[in-house]
Formats: C-alpha cells, sequence, structure tokens
DNA sequence: GCAAATCCCGACTAAAATACTCGGAATTAT
DNA sequence: ATAATTCCGAGTATTTTAGTCGGGATTTGC
C-alpha cells in the first residue's frame, strides 16, 4: 500500500506553486528545479490537476501555471484524488457494488475497508492548501 | 494506492480462520474453499501470519491452523502488519530519515503524510478481530 | 517575422511490484 | 502404507509505476 510518485510529487509540486504563483504564472522548469522533478513528469502531473479546475495555465513565453482557487478552499484531498483518481486502499466498499459477497467473512472485512477508507478521506479533506503554504512560508 | 490481495484476502482467512476454528484446527483447503482462494496463495499468507506469531499449525492428517492468542487480543492492524509490512501509505515519514528534505515544500507535504500514516494505524488498531468474528456470527 | 520560452499531447519503454503457480519435501492420523 | 496436511523455495505472467521522448501549438520580446 504505497501513495504513488503522481501523488507525493504533485502535492508537493502544487505547494511550490501555490508559494511562488501568487503574483505571476509559475512556469515547470521553475517547479522542476526546486522540487527536482523533471519536467517532463510535471508536465503529466500538471494536465491532471488542469483537468480537475485545480489550475490555470497559460501559454507561451513568460506563461506558467497559477492556483485556480483561492488556496483555503482547496484540500488535500481535492489534489490527491485529482493526481491519484479515488484514494480509497480497498474499493469494494460499496460503490459500483457489481458483485456480492459470498461469504460472511468476506462482507465483514468491508466495515474494516470502509472505515480504513473514510479515515483517509476525512484526514485529508481536513487539511487545505493555505495551511500549508503559511506553514511553509513561517519555515523560510 | 492499493491494498493488495495480500492485506485483502488475508484478513478474510483470518477472520475465517476465527469463526471456524474454535474447537479444532481449520485446513487452508476449507479455508481456500469457504474464501474462494487458491491453496497455494493461502500458504503464502498463513506463512507470514505464522511467523508474526498470529496463528499457530499442526502437522500431519487433520492439521491446519488456529488463531494463537484470543481474538479480542489481536487487532486489524496485527493481521494486516504481518502481512503487508508497514502500513504506511508514505514512508519518508521519518523513520530511517537518510534523505533530508531539501525544499521547504518537501519537509510541508510531509506533515501531510504522517496524518495520514497516524489515521490508517489508529484506525486498523482500533478494531480487534473479536469484533469481527461477533459480527460475522451474528449475520449467519 | 523570427527566435525563444512555454504549455500541450500521445506514444513508448524499462523497471518494479503483484499475484499468483508449481514441484516436491516433511509430518502426522488412521 | 496411504492420505491429508503443512512447509519451502523457485519460477513466471501480468499489471502498474515511473518515467522519457518527439513533436506540435501558443505567446512574448526583439
Amino acid at each position: 500500500m504505497k501513495l504513488s510518485t503522481k501523488g507525493r510529487y504533485g502535492l508537493r509540486a502544487f505547494i511550490d506553486l501555490a508559494v511562488w504563483g501568487e503574483e505571476r504564472p509559475v512556469s515547470l522548469v521553475s517547479i522542476a528545479k526546486r522540487q527536482e522533478i523533471s519536467v517532463s513528469y510535471l508536465e503529466q502531473l500538471m494536465a491532471k490537476l488542469k483537468k480537475a479546475g485545480l489550475v490555470t495555465s497559460v501559454r507561451g513565453a513568460n506563461g506558467g501555471y497559477t492556483v485556480a482557487r483561492p488556496v483555503e478552499e482547496i484540500s488535500v484531498g481535492d489534489v490527491l484524488r485529482a493526481l491519484e483518481g479515488d484514494i480509497t486502499p480497498v474499493e469494494c466498499a460499496g460503490i459500483g457494488s457489481s458483485q456480492q459477497c459470498t461469504s460472511s467473512s468476506q462482507c465483514v472485512s468491508k466495515i474494516v475497508w470502509k472505515r480504513i477508507n473514510d479515515s483517509i478521506n476525512e484526514t485529508v479533506d481536513s487539511i487545505n492548501i493555505g495551511e500549508l503554504v503559511r506553514e511553509s512560508k513561517r519555515r523560510d
């Protein structure tokens, strides 16, 4: 059970963007340098964030990315879900519900999966990017 | 971010064992049938549970496995950790601490990883196998 | 109008992890 | 002895991850 680099790098990149992008768009090259992530890979991550409406882009020279909404209104969960898809370690817990439980210990373990899923989502939704930006600035 | 079949099947198998193994050892073949998991794969999972001291085995005909300790004293976390190793979606959060944070947004995201890790572990440690066994019997 | 900087897009690939299977050895009850 | 089991190590197909790469489109500044 591991969060992939999409989520790990992507959140870092997003925070970086939030910190440095208050005035003008931030280019991928500059994020890449500060965060030590390759530009090509960052492109992929940004594409997801853009698709999710979390960042806006400006093309051409001096272009780059900007956070699309106030950082206080964006949760870590929003960012991670945009990057990773669902952040539920176990799916089954009742969405598509295509397959029914055959044995009762299958059903019972579902209780566990649901609680894990919920607790993760509550956690990531309870932290907003604004907090992290402030904390990051405080540390400089 | 997904819990592997080790954890998913393994917990189911363990619950099955707890439910059916109060009197006498339960064979892998019987668990395999009820849970629709192959015997060979179950062997691997049981090996891990045994190594962690959560089950004991009896070899030979009429042999099988038994839960090693009172089910009320075994948490879901114990079982999952035995099967999966650490159940922390992000490692970095300060154990080996070999690599130091270079940029501050790296450090800041660590706050997030730590909270996620903690919340998962609290969740799985707060559920014990006994509860699940009772719930499973109740449903029959 | 041209060059440089930038985002955009789709395809490709190497490496790692996952999810198993398989063969056979050791042990025990009947 | 035979059958039912656990035990052990190796092997393998599939999937996922973690990227790279090449080229195109857009914009700025000279």
